[in-house]
DNA sequence: CTTAAAGAGGACTAAAATAGTCCCCTATGC
DNA sequence: GCATAGGGGACTATTTTAGTCCTCTTTAAG
């Protein structure tokens, strides 16, 4: 439920392993072999990332990308963001045309309030911690019962 | 980002139908005609809330869906598990063999956290709230403490 | 001033998830 | 026993998502 699409994923972790590199500037293939990412698609994302301007290039000869800001100041919101768009929890949102449906709009207005309580839990989570650099454990008590039973059912869908 | 699948907006407008009917009991088809979503479509959905002890049913002449439980007993995280089974913002935690990629498990760890926190903030929502049947708003400021104290955990230090 | 390494942009294809429909079965009241 | 209602599931179509490839621009080195 409430997936992230994988190539956001892949994106935190490109993000992930450049916050962690040693030498600010890395071409898009040393990241692709860094991450194992098959380089064509990482080329497509540093892209995108450089459009949303979390990343900086550098055209040319002994070019490469480098995060446009600290690792502090980005939040896996703004991620989001550049991989997927703002989009909202319902279609209703974005697309107000079809809303045909009865009762809809008030249901869409009641995930809205949903929507905006996880906007905020994303915009307080940084690169920095995505990355590990924290020197906090990303995984608390707390929460490995829920990825347990989370692990429990396999399959993906949605 | 982060959408919910049309599918499962279209069981919250179902069962809010269902919480708001002065009838406890309704057929497919009258919940059909009253949300104006497609009959197949809306069988479909109330076959699988009924799987999952959402509604429950009675067969034959005279049959229909009624709510299993309370408006209020039912979780909007009831709804999307009943729809989109439980899982996880990424797909590392269900499919564990093509993680090839370096960094990658590291990052997915810091997701369920967040995924955590976004299962929380669902499970606080009940139906009556969405069907508007309390007076209640939706966004409710213990939902968003709860979320970002959860942020705050995951983060650790900081 | 040519060349090679790097990014920019976008077209295109392939694969997978999603949405939607249909058919046949079972249950039940009149 | 027949009309109405749900139960289960197969099937198809559509849309999204993922991934690859090609061509152009930029830039430093020689």
């Amino acid at each position: 439920m409430l997936r992230i699409s994988r190539l956001t994923d892949y994106a935190t972790v490109i993000l992930a392993a450049l916050a962690r590199s040693p030498v600010p500037q890395m071409t898009a293939a040393s990241l692709a072999a860094r991450t194992r990412i098959a380089p064509p698609t990482v080329s497509k994302l540093l892209k995108q990332l450089h459009r949303a301007g979390l990343v900086a290039s550098t055209r040319g000869l002994h070019g490469g990308y480098q995060l446009a800001k600290g690792a502090d100041d980005i939040s896996a919101a703004a991620i989001l963001d550049a991989l997927e768009g703002p989009l909202a929890l319902t279609e209703c949102s974005s697309r107000e045309s079809q809303c045909d449906i009865e009762g809809h709009c008030r249901v869409s207005r009641a995930w809205q309030g949903v929507n905006g309580a996880i906007r905020r839990s994303l915009q307080d989570v940084t690169l920095a911690q995505l990355a590990g650099l924290e020197n906090e454990p990303t995984r608390l008590p707390v929460l490995e019962q829920e990825v347990k039973f989370i692990a429990t059912r396999t399959r993906g869908a949605s």
